[in-house]
DNA sequence: AGCCACTTGCGAACGATTTGCATTTGGATC
DNA sequence: GATCCAAATGCAAATCGTTCGCAAGTGGCT
């Protein structure tokens, strides 16, 4: 059993035991999920999830993502001026920085910031429910 | 001269010497947009631009703000779920902080964490053109 | 095997924003 | 201050990503 097999199948179980009905499109779009190492957008998940579940639909993939959303299993990013990119959520927590050039997602994490964050919202009263960065970058000229 | 005639002027100044033409609309944003100490979206900008431009149209909001951002006049957020909303950019550059009961705006600013996103990027070869962070809070019961 | 609430596919609706086009207008020129 | 024309406006229609209503189909407990 492979690595994104196993990612797949624990994917599955933490919906059905959350009472999700697994079905074949569902399975499908698990399976994807579970496979991907970029950040695909709901039109590229439809065409990879119709290798494994012909013919399904735009629609039942937005009712899935914001089903499994919901449920914790993949997370939802809305960068600028582009449709929302989906990624599963085993991954440990990270942010983004997005090539501003070719469009490439890189991932980094920074507990320093994290803790700042979390101190400067803590001086003001307030708990940190969420939050959202990004850095739009481009290659250092040299 | 108030304050806020005179940040009025020097918004207008600077789009006319781009070459921008100054409309009775143009005008008229840019004075609600000089006036106001929140984010307002475009229909709310609408709105308050009527006062002063009666009739100015939702289309010709829009154009403008677009128009005003390439410019450098204002800046543009796109928090999540919402309209895009928009602030005259002679403040001093800050993040955002978006209280989830009440939609309110707060905003702040931490040269640490700059510094740490200048230095993330760097390591990985890249020059920050951009960036985006909101911390999504909550008021901290107690 | 049968049942039934949940899920699907379809197409139509949605909200925010942009665009095409005929009409108006700022502001440089006389 | 009248003239002029490229640029700006208002309107309605189009666009894009996403959601929704509904009739038909299907997981999975019995």
């Amino acid at each position: 059993m492979t690595k994104q097999e196993r990612r797949t199948e624990r994917l599955t179980q933490a919906l059905r035991s959350a009472g999700v009905r697994i079905t074949r499109q569902r399975a499908a779009l698990l399976t994807v999920l579970a496979g991907a190492d970029d950040h695909p957008d709901a039109v590229e998940l439809q065409r990879r999830a119709e290798t494994v579940a012909p013919g399904i639909s735009l629609s039942t993939v937005y009712r899935t993502l914001t089903e499994l959303e919901s449920k914790g299993v993949i997370h939802r990013h809305q960068f600028e001026g582009t449709p929302a990119r989906f990624e599963h959520a085993e991954a440990r927590h990270h942010d983004h920085m997005i090539d501003m050039d070719t469009g490439e997602v890189i991932e980094f994490s920074s507990d320093r910031i994290e803790a700042l964050q979390a101190q400067i919202a803590a001086e003001l009263g307030y708990e940190i429910v969420n939050h959202r960065m990004e850095l739009y970058v481009r290659k250092t000229r040299g």
